[in-house]
DNA sequence: ATGCCTGCAAACGTTTTGCACATAG
DNA sequence: CTATGTGCAAAACGTTTGCAGGCAT
């Protein structure tokens, strides 16, 4: 059974953050009898390297000179999912994949015309979700939440 | 451009539902020099008459036997998105497909246990949203809410 | 040393495309 | 009649799996 969900306190400097994913991320593998290797330490840093959500073939070719397999990416992607580190989102086209330790939970206003996607927090609405699916029996989970539209820029 | 989204009243009878949202297809079809054929007819009775959104792979095994192949289910599937009257939503597995013209917006609690997916109106949630989106100048088009969970059987 | 990990290639399932024929308008 | 639509087969992708060798522990 994966740990519970923990967010870092925003105080965090950027190299302790860094440092502090990776050891959760061993921490993680060993508890469940697998192994860190330099393949997954580097799929994790690209992860947290990235501006924006990566897709698995984003991470693939940044990766592919220092010779990792597009097979490894995909279990890596597998791994840490189970690990409960990154979450699998649907863009405009593939699924990307996005960190879940950086920051609170937050949904996402993605650009249908230059792609770019936006983080926005609702503290409200998750209130608002768990009210409902708590009256009606439901035991969420995790969710996605998506708008899609123009952002400012591209809607001028 | 696509025509704007307007909703039935819920006064209308499913016969007359039916016929409204085939004249609706056929009008847009026409509206973009395409063309309504059987084959599109009766991919979109098909996602018409189902109780739960279909996969293109469900509708193809209805459909096989009438001689309908995979790639008319594909194509016809893509010009009702691209005529705004199926949207596509992302099950547990496969992509599924939604009629947007049957009932208000509403959002998706997906049981990961049983696969079986309840649909929730959030008005509330809607009129937040829009003035988030407002606030900052992001124009919505769409957008896509899926909690994934426990539906009330499976959490026992 | 053992057992997990990796990369390759091959298998698989999904979605798209090229082409000749069919058909709606 | 003409341009769009259809079905087939093949191609193109994305993703998974089997296997021989590599490496973390």
């Amino acid at each position: 059974m994966p740990r519970e969900l923990v967010y870092f306190s925003p105080t965090l400097s950027p190299r302790d953050y860094r440092r502090k994913v990776s050891d959760i991320f061993s921490q993680e593998l060993s508890r469940q009898g697998l192994r860190m290797t330099s393949q997954r330490r580097r799929i994790l840093d690209e992860l947290m390297n990235a501006e924006r959500h990566l897709s698995e073939k984003e991470i693939y070719r940044s990766l592919a000179s220092s010779g990792i397999g597009r097979t490894t990416v995909f279990r890596t992607l597998k791994v840490l999912r189970e690990c409960r580190l990154v979450e699998q989102v649907s863009g405009t086209d593939r699924p990307r994949f996005e960190l879940r330790w950086e920051r609170p939970h937050h949904d996402h206003l993605v650009c249908i015309s230059c792609g770019h996607i936006r983080e926005v927090r609702w503290p409200k609405l998750e209130a608002i979700q768990e009210r409902t699916c708590r009256k009606i029996g439901f035991v969420p989970k995790w969710h996605r939440h998506e708008i899609f539209g123009l952002c400012a820029a591209c809607s001028r």
